[in-house]
DNA sequence: TTGTAAGCGTTATCAG
DNA sequence: CTGATAACGCTTACAA
């Protein structure tokens, strides 16, 4: 049987209390009887059980992770970090991928209530604002909005969709598509296309979008991708994120598409992974270390300071340009 | 505050043991005593409190999974794979990135005891095995050798090494070099290496190995491997895993060598984000649905059986080849 | 079919 | 400086 508590004040001849004492660094204690208590874990390979711990009052020191998933680098990258983070501030992490799937992520978020987790970071998008409402727990959001009431971390996706579109221009692009969702409320994507419709207005150019779906797997993005290369009304894409934009080059490559002569592409989300293996891309760069930064911060935030002034907790972060050959 | 079981229990008009009762489906129950049950439950909005279900001696449904990270899409997609069927059979996950470190590896073995995890699945190769043998729990790893007692999960790698090095071979590689880290016991990819050395003196060729350590930096990798290509002795590289190929392609380009008439190039692990969106690398592609499968199917079968026969929880899992065009 | 009471491993309170 | 005792929220014999 695993040793308890009270296992190791037999050993050390003392009392439970003195020994949880000794554990939590409570209290006076006699040097000598810490010596003994310690030797007495030591001895015995005590670990506490976090759980009655947390059951006494004490916190669970645990945060859920809530993501559509983490083969896409830039989810890869920002949980990394996140619990990175965390990790050095003493929590751990419990990861749920919500996989786009509305039923799973209901099914997680009860699940980090019943193990009582100390707040929760969310950046799946699949439950409305409501749903998140009557959790009576801290909890953050990373890129959503309207969210009244819960603290949402972004970066500038209405500037970074006026810096692709304006950058495609300066570069000679006067048919530029936007390519991703169309009109997803609360989706990020959509300021990003509401950036596009605005510096296309001003520039006085037409505005046109070819539609993907997120949920499409990659293959069948590819096929819609060739059958719209192939029209060559484009000579320039704003494309919502950088796998997609890595497709349009695969797909012009396959026709012969001269990039950037012919067609200009720029992506969007610039990880550090895409950054190194496709340097060529040009991307805007979301700032993933402060996206990070800022959602722990206001994590943690909330979950001491039990009053807050409410929206005064939502950061809008600024994008930049990684300017590749594609361009 | 939190409703609790009793809460419960006195809205609905009954013993807190009914509602246990209710919730645990246990014994027989009138359906009007379950009805008001629910109702209660409902109204106040309750979720029973996983921690004091599991002090009672009831399994925490928790699943400890140790990782070097999930930035490389490998990890990525072995991890997202185990927790996806891992929640399909009511087990949540806490991710543990034990990044290249022990202390940090360490640390969170601690905490996942601490917390009553049913079971471990580790895939981090920091900690020497006898580490391990002490903890009293179910654990299965992946990819390491000699460890006795604990099953251990991989592909063939050594099989995976002939088979990159006689592809090379047979489409006329002749000065073929192998570029990973250089003989590190208990990592795969010394198997692979074996491999490599194995269909070399086969072949009547001289083995080469030019090292590239993990925990370097792709910029810092992409530095040797430019100086290497330029000396211009190989015409066929085995690389130990995809990315560290992509940099030898990207490296080539830069220095205007041909791929893949002057030099061949595979690479290892094959990911379904690699194939996809690096289709042209040729790559040795290791079964991730089933190494995934089979961790998960011996963790739990370790944790139903408690005494099952040491050693017939092995598994070595054939690789594939995925043919691109960098050969 | 339902209820009473003890106990899981820890910590907080109150004595000494 | 140290110890006894109750309590955290739930489950499970054992009764009724």
């Amino acid at each position: 049987m695993k040793p308890k508590l009270s296992d190791v004040a037999e050993e050390a001849g003392v009392s439970p209390t003195t020994v949880s004492r000794v554990i939590n660094n409570h209290g006076y204690l006699s040097a000598r009887t810490k010596q003994k208590v310690y030797d007495a874990m030591e001895k015995l390979h005590y670990q506490p059980n976090s759980l009655a711990r947390s059951l006494k009052g004490k916190k669970t020191k645990i945060i859920g992770l809530i993501f559509p998933g983490i083969t896409n680098p830039f989810f890869a990258e920002l949980i990394e970090k996140l619990e990175k983070q965390l990790f050095l501030k003493g929590y751990k992490v419990i990861l749920c991928n919500a996989a786009d799937d509305i039923a799973k992520e209901r099914d997680y978020i009860k699940m980090l209530i019943a193990n009582q987790v100390d707040g929760i970071i969310t950046g799946a998008h699949n439950l409305g604002i409501e749903e998140y409402q009557n959790i009576h727990l801290p909890i953050v959001a990373f890129d959503r909005r309207y969210a009244s009431g819960m603290p949402t971390i972004s970066s500038d996706n209405l500037q970074g969709g006026i810096l692709a579109t304006q950058t495609l221009y300066e570069a000679g692009a006067r048919h530029i598509y936007f390519m991703g969702n169309p009109n997803q409320k609360g989706n990020p994507t959509d300021r990003r296309l509401q950036g596009y419709y605005q510096q296309m207005t001003k520039l006085g150019l037409e505005s046109q979008v070819m539609p993907i779906f997120f949920d499409e797997t990659p293959k069948i993005k590819k096929v819609s991708i060739q059958r719209f290369l192939k029209e060559r009304k484009a000579d320039g894409i704003v494309c919502s994120d950088d796998l997609t934009a890595i497709l349009v080059l695969q797909s012009a490559k396959e026709l012969q598409i001269e990039i950037p002569d012919t067609l200009k592409v720029v992506g969007y989300d610039g990880t550090t992974f895409i950054q190194t293996y496709f340097p060529e891309l040009t991307t805007i760069v979301q700032p993933l270390d402060d996206i990070a930064m800022m959602l722990v911060e206001s994590l943690l935030n909330r979950m001491s300071n039990r009053v807050d002034k409410l929206g005064e907790n939502d950061f809008i972060l600024p994008v930049s340009l990684h300017h590749g050959a594609t361009i």
